[in-house]
DNA sequence: CTTATGACTATGA
DNA sequence: TTCATAGCCATAA
């Protein structure tokens, strides 16, 4: 566990993500200092060895508060019922409520 | 070495 | 408002 790329950078700050607190993957990106890293995040999050290892990777949603469609848990609908079960508040549209949820380190 | 891909974001029509 | 495109750069083949 020396080497360690952006990947498991990622992976160390997501799991500082606090509980019915969810962030974006620019907002991630931006903590690493790299603004621009923000797909890669995501791809970290496909890769990522689950919330089990300390990766809520359900806590991780767009910058728009949505998430993503296709590659969630095996949906948007199953995600977002972990996000309410930890505390998470959503919008009338389907979307994660940023504007309160949004974490702060 | 080059090419292809991608859980993003910003911008424009 | 939604939809499409461009730019971003690490990782894999």
């Amino acid at each position: 566990m020396e080497k360690e790329g952006f990947f498991a950078r990622t992976y160390e700050l997501v799991r500082q993500i606090p509980e019915g607190r969810v962030a974006s993957y620019g907002q991630i990106a931006r903590m690493l200092g790299e603004p621009r890293k923000a797909r890669f995040v995501g791809f970290a999050m496909h890769d990522s060895p689950g919330m089990a290892a300390g990766v809520p990777c359900h806590r991780v949603v767009f910058k728009d508060g949505r998430l993503a469609p296709g590659f969630a848990f095996g949906g948007p609908d199953v995600q977002r019922q972990m996000l309410e079960a930890e505390g998470i508040e959503f919008l009338p549209d389907g979307r994660v409520d940023m504007e309160r949820c949004c974490w702060e380190a």
